[in-house]
DNA sequence: CAACTTAGAGAACGAACGTTCTCAAAGCAA
DNA sequence: TTGCTTTGAGAACGTTCGTTCTCTAAGTTG
C-alpha cells in the first residue's frame, strides 16, 4: 500500500474515533483495528501519536475551511453571506456524529499540557474569525459586529454539543440577523 | 481530620488542578500530594476517581451559579440585570486561572465515555438558559431573547478561552446590548 | 530454486494509571 | 505497660498506554 493511501486511511480512521470518543481514549492500537494499518504502519508513516493528531486537525480545519466558504459562496447578497454561516451550522448540527467543534474538544483536553495542540486551536479560530471579519468588511458594517457573530457561531456550536439538539443554529441565526440589520448602513 | 474537613481539601485541589490541566491528566498520586491526604485517606471518603469528578462538577456548578446571581443581584434595572452576566464573564475572564467552561472541558473530555459527566454538563447548561429565561421573562421581553443572550454568554467563554484574552466579554455584552432592545418592548 | 527484502501479527517493554494491601508508627483504652 | 485500633507512607497489583522488537510468512529478484 503506498504511503499516501496509508496516511489518509490512518487520519481518517483517527479523526473519527478523535472526534467521537476525545483523544486520551484512543489508543494506538484501537487506530490500528480501525484503520486497518499495522503498528508497524502507523509508526511507518507517522513518528507519534502526537503527530498524528495534529495533522488530524490540520485536516479538521482545512475541512471546516472549505465547508463554510462553500456554503457561503452559495449567496450573492452580503447579508446573506453572513447568514449562511450559520445554515452551515445548522446543517452540521444534525450530522449525528456531531460532537462540537473538534477544536474547543482537543483544547479542553490537551490545551494546557500539549501547547501545539492549543496553537493549532488558535489558529483555527483566529482564521475564522478573520473570514468573518472579511465578510463583515465586505458587507460595508461595523467591524464591531465581526466578533459578535464570531462568538454566536462559537455559542451556537458548544450549546448544540451539549444540549445534543441543533436549535442554537436557528437561534443563532435570528440573533445574527439582529445585529447585521444594526450594523449595515440602511 | 475530620471527614468533612478531608472531603472539603480533596474537592479543593482536585478542582484546581482537573480544571487547570484536564481531568485525565491529574492522577491520584497527585491529588494525594497537593491536597495533603493520603491515598487510603481519599478512599475512605470518596469510593472512586470518577466520584470525585462528579462532586467537583457540583461544586463548580454551585459556584458558578452563585457568582453570576450575586452579580445580577446587585443590579435592579431587568435592562441591567441581563447585561451583567457579561460582566461577570469579564472579570472571570480576567482571572489567570481562567481556562474555559468548566462543563465544556468535562464534556469535551470525557462526555462521551462517562454518561454522567455529561448528564451534569447538560443540566448545568440547563440551568444556566432557564436563569436567563427568567430574567428575560422578568425584563418583559421577548421569550426568544433568552437562548439568543445564552449562546452569546457561552461563545464568550470558549472564545476566551482558545484566545487567551477576555476581550469577547465586551464584545458580547455590547451584542446583548442590542438584542435586548430589539427584543424588549419601546 | 535460492537469497533477500518486506510487512503484518502480536509479544514485549517501560511507564503511568486507579485501586488495594502491607507494615510500621502513633494514639488510646484498660 | 499491654493490647487494640487507626493512620500514613508507599509498595504492590492488574491494567492500559505509546512505542519498539521479534518472528514468521509472503513476495521479489536473480
Amino acid at each position: 500500500m503506498v504511503d499516501e493511501h496509508v496516511r489518509e486511511r490512518v487520519l481518517d480512521a483517527a479523526d473519527r474515533l478523535y472526534y467521537a470518543r476525545g483523544i486520551q481514549s484512543v489508543g494506538m492500537d484501537e487506530l490500528r483495528l480501525v484503520s486497518g494499518v499495522s503498528l508497524k504502519g502507523l509508526y511507518g508513516v507517522f513518528p507519534s501519536k502526537a503527530a498524528i493528531v495534529l495533522e488530524v486537525l490540520d485536516r479538521r480545519h482545512a475541512l471546516w475551511t472549505h465547508g463554510v466558504t462553500e456554503r457561503v459562496a452559495r449567496e450573492t447578497a452580503p447579508r446573506e453571506k453572513l447568514l449562511a454561516i450559520y445554515d452551515f451550522l445548522a446543517d452540521w448540527f444534525l450530522d449525528d456524529t456531531f460532537r462540537g467543534c473538534g477544536f474547543i474538544n482537543a483544547f479542553a483536553e490537551l490545551g494546557s499540557i500539549a501547547p501545539a495542540v492549543a496553537q493549532r486551536a488558535r489558529e483555527h479560530k483566529a482564521g475564522f474569525q478573520e473570514y468573518v471579519a472579511r465578510l463583515v468588511a465586505a458587507a460595508g458594517a461595523d467591524p464591531a459586529l465581526a466578533p459578535q457573530l464570531s462568538i454566536l457561531a462559537e455559542g451556537a456550536q458548544t450549546t448544540a454539543a451539549i444540549a445534543g439538539t441543533g436549535e442554537a443554529a436557528g437561534h443563532a441565526r435570528r440573533a445574527a440577523g439582529i445585529l447585521i440589520d444594526a450594523a449595515m448602513p440602511a
